[in-house]
DNA sequence: TGGCCTATCTATCGTTCGTTAGATTTATTT
DNA sequence: AAATAAATCTAACGAACGATAGATAGGCCA
């Protein structure tokens, strides 16, 4: 029965809100009064409201990405590894797939916030750059095996785009089967390019 | 030596600090001071804050659009026109990449403007499924033809988004050849389903 | 020249914003 | 029970917001 404190209430708001009508769309008012609680709470518990926005946008993005990671499978095929971490992304509850927009929305530069977006893009950078590490190590070093695995991790992104950003549903057969037939492809690439 | 008029300079100058910071986070102040001309004037030439909005991210971006779908190659490979439709939006200029990336964001829902997001949404799909059907005709029906299809609709609209709403650049040489080497995994993919 | 649009302005309205000061209640400790 | 600390409140600040009223300037037709 672990209660749920005031400081989680209002950023649980604040998270639904921020995500849904933007930074500026949101007053800290609309906040207190959704929370149920006076204004000046939200100074209790927050520097101001670009903190309060941080804390969310940010800090909460990457733990919530951290649990993930450490609840990927490790010993299965690369090809389920990733098909879990897109499910990973689709299966979200409704709070992290805010936190989630909200990062995703920072990183876009959808408003002014430059400093958490620097740190969002850098973040982003240094994950992608492990993954295509992975791949190549998977599928090889030759050049068409470069491109392959821009265009797997294109595919990718636009799926977690659609599931997070705009909530639209991919199945997971769909999202599966995309995935296996970029492996399928993979291995007949790679085959080629040895050859060669 | 087509003078540029007043409400022409309120467009561009609109564009360029809503796609910058947002509809909440620019002010019409803002505007008409970039704009070097009097507040009241943006009354004058649009009915308020919303109308001028809207007037930029879904009118000028379906302007855009048309002009860029007439000037698509007609007779040459599929594969040549979806890598001219991808540089079309690399190059476009500063003001239509704003435009682009207003009809973006309104349409990942980054803002509260229901009316809009939901005009853009059945454009998008529409083109969409256009796309969809003149891939199907090309490489087949088969299920694996149309996980294919899925697939290369996925990594053009990742390509756009990098280009445009994020400003990332990618070398016109790169566009190519990943569409590219999609059209030779597609071949070989129809030929096989062929078989089957 | 006088009247009439179109284009522009200054000044101001009422509202909402983020933020803070300072009082008050509730919980904890002595 | 008294004293202290933590949590919450009411009330208000100045600034910025979207919007409008009403005046003024300049060009065009009579």
């Amino acid at each position: 029965m672990k209660e749920i404190t005031l400081k989680e209430k209002i950023m649980i708001k604040a998270v639904e809100l921020f995500s849904e009508k933007g930074y500026y769309g949101t007053s800290i008012r609309e906040i207190a009064n959704a929370v149920e609680c006076s204004l000046p709470m939200l100074y209790y518990y927050f520097k101001n409201k670009n903190d309060l926005y941080e804390e969310i946008a940010y800090a909460e993005f990457v733990k919530i990405n951290d649990r993930l990671r450490s609840k990927l499978p490790k010993q299965k095929h690369l090809k389920e590894i990733y098909t879990q971490y897109v499910l990973q992304r689709k299966n979200l509850s409704e709070y992290e797939k805010s936190v989630y927009r909200l990062a995703l929305k920072a990183w876009m530069r959808t408003e002014r916030n430059i400093d958490i977006q620097a740190k969002l893009k850098q973040w982003e950078e240094t994950r992608i750059e492990y993954s295509r590490n992975l791949l190549r190590k998977h599928w090889g070093q030759s050049q068409a095996c470069e491109l392959l695995v821009s265009i797997f991790i294109r595919m990718l992104e636009n799926m977690v785009d659609k599931l997070v950003l705009i909530n639209e549903d991919i199945l997971e057969e769909q999202i599966r089967s995309e995935i296996y037939m970029m492996f399928e492809y993979g291995a007949i690439i790679a085959e080629k390019s040895m050859v060669q």
